[in-house]
DNA sequence: AGATAACGGAACGTAGCGTATCGTATTTAG
DNA sequence: CTAAATACGATACGCTACGTTCCGTTATCT
């Protein structure tokens, strides 16, 4: 875009400082995991980082994105990938590691109000989308395609569906509060979509 | 609380007008279904309903609340107890007049904000779980209760577990954005829980 | 050496919230 | 009929936080 030549390196003036860049997305995880998303303020990520808000405008547009960055980190990495050697034992083992994520960690506690604040802010929204639901279907689709190789179940099955099925209950749960994120709760839910998914309930006959 | 007498009609001056708050009620709801809930604001409901601001602050605390007896009776009137006499009908039926009024109305429209708005408004949170999750439901638990009166799976079968199943995924979908809520994605959903249902895999001894 | 751009700091305009204060209107109690 | 109580519309206010713009300074590339 910018250069017609080499796009290595021809940036002309001082380069953006990647020790500002740390600082600031230090500050923003802190105080996302101190007070939330709706208080945390960017002049205040700004005076905790030692930085200008100009720096922070410069990186980021709104709000919402310099959260996702500051959250994005932790809460993949905390997202196992796992290989019990049967769908139910690795479904159990995925969304364990998800409520645990969300109910226990700091960082998991700014799920709710990232998904929230995507409602009202497209950037957000698109970077949501793309940055944790992308990756995370993509890990959670290997191991119902797993599944359907050692023909646990059918290979048909839409695993798209089933992985809604998996996380949509969850998401319900922590998003309205209305009963708890229980382990009986994450195996019963497992219980209920192996089965189901055994019967060919979810290939396309249906 | 205030009259330790008859409680019938003693309060001492000028009396709530129910035509006020029907005004500001229906300019609610029509700027929520126009801009949404994020760009309505209370300025802009007092001047189309003809009011002072004064006048909602008095009956309502915030913007969440005031949104949500907005958006209550036309949600709620649009979401049928059907009796098909099978269980994967009943729930085919509801789950289509749900995604139906999210996706097709003016007042569903702002189901997403309310619920995005709830994870940052604890007063808004309280009333959502109360006045829409409570009732909401109390009628979809009859369904269930219909199909074990049938047969149709084991009495034993976790409710709550099945409709976290029905309709979380759905919301699922409709807050994150990544799949269309298709009929086709109904019929699945709906047949995965009710074959997982009657195999006793959402019964207590998993 | 000179051009370029990021840096921290500060000031600014804008928006919308929720509160307070007015004079007026409506109702009940006595 | 009078007085107290409360709702009414209107307006002004203080507050917070956003996002922008300017400044003089600093660092890097050609």
């Amino acid at each position: 875009m910018t250069a017609p030549t080499i796009p290595g390196n021809m940036k002309r003036g001082r380069p953006r400082s990647e020790q500002v860049e740390r600082a600031i997305l230090r500050a923003a995880a802190d105080l996302l995991a101190e007070r939330g998303l709706a208080a945390m303020t960017i002049e205040d990520v700004a005076a905790l980082a030692g930085v200008g808000k100009t720096s922070i405008y410069r990186r980021w547009s709104t709000k919402g994105t310099l959260a996702l960055d500051a959250f994005l980190v932790d809460f993949l990495a905390a997202q196992p990938l796992p290989d019990t050697g049967s769908l139910e034992g690795d479904l159990i083992v995925m969304l364990r590691a998800w409520v645990r994520t969300a109910r226990e960690t700091p960082t998991g506690r700014a799920l709710t109000e990232l998904v929230a604040q995507a409602q009202s802010d497209p950037e957000l929204a698109i970077a949501w989308s793309e940055r944790v639901v992308g990756p995370t279907r993509a890990q959670h689709r290997k191991v119902f395609e797993r599944a359907i190789a050692r023909g646990e179940i059918p290979a048909a099955s839409d695993v798209d569906v089933l992985m809604d099925l998996l996380f949509g209950p969850a998401y319900h749960r922590l998003l309205h509060k209305h009963l708890p994120l229980s382990d009986r709760f994450i195996r019963r839910v497992v219980a209920v979509i192996v089965a189901g998914a055994k019967t060919g309930a979810a290939a396309p006959a249906s």
